[in-house]
DNA sequence: GTAGTATATAGCAAAATGTAGATATGGCTA
DNA sequence: TAGCCATATCTACATTTTGCTATATACTAC
């Protein structure tokens, strides 16, 4: 019970839920993430929390920065409802908009302000 | 965007959830769920309207009765998400419990105080 | 009409959640 | 070592959501 209900308290958030749809198209930094969103970057790291917590999504570091990626390993819960997701929302404009921007969007570029 | 939202919020709560998990055994008016979950009737009904405007019950009026049940005529996601559900949490406790006591629990003689 | 029943709604207090700003951590680089 | 960068955590505050009690609505039986 505990693990579907926080799964589903994952979900129930515009913002998370735009996180997940932009994980579709590739794996993103945290940056990247506040770039798109436009919320503050302790907000996004809080929300990656809820939705690294619910098994929802995978985090890797790699160099500087944390990568974050839908599940891929997870139980067979977890994958159905990744796959329910995928089949939602591919529509709506904030996430047609949120996708072009994460397209758009490089971590070489935003993150790093040696370069 | 928002009616997704709306789902995932209407499952982000244990006793909708317990609800939802109730009505796969049959349909049930308002005062059987009731006495299953313990909470006071008008908490039930509001989770019901949630559930409800986020299209994961239908309802009738059956005599003196509100029937509820799954949906079945919805849309390709909702019927997506129900059916996720119902491969989860059966093995869980208290849905074991609810389940068993779902299948007890009788509107004549639970609700009318007439008879 | 009145009385009784099932369900819905309103109002309120408590708990949970989202956000931003400030701060802490851990790694890289000069 | 010191400083910078990306990310995580802490704090404070505003908003939302929950549950309850009380009340309203709608229907039925008399």
């Amino acid at each position: 019970m505990r693990h579907v209900e926080k799964i589903f308290k994952a979900l129930a958030d515009r913002n998370r839920l735009r996180i997940l749809k932009m994980l579709e198209t590739r794996p993103l930094c945290v940056c990247e993430i506040t770039a798109v969103l436009g919320i503050a970057q302790s907000s996004v790291s809080r929300h990656l929390g809820i939705l690294r917590e619910a098994g929802l999504v995978d985090d890797i570091k790699e160099g500087q920065w944390m990568i974050y990626s839908l599940a891929r390993g997870s139980d067979d819960a977890t994958r159905g409802i990744i796959a329910v997701i995928k089949r939602w929302l591919s529509d709506d404009p904030q996430i047609k908009s949120d996708r072009q921007k994460t397209r758009q969007v490089n971590r070489e570029q935003i993150c790093s302000k040696t370069r």
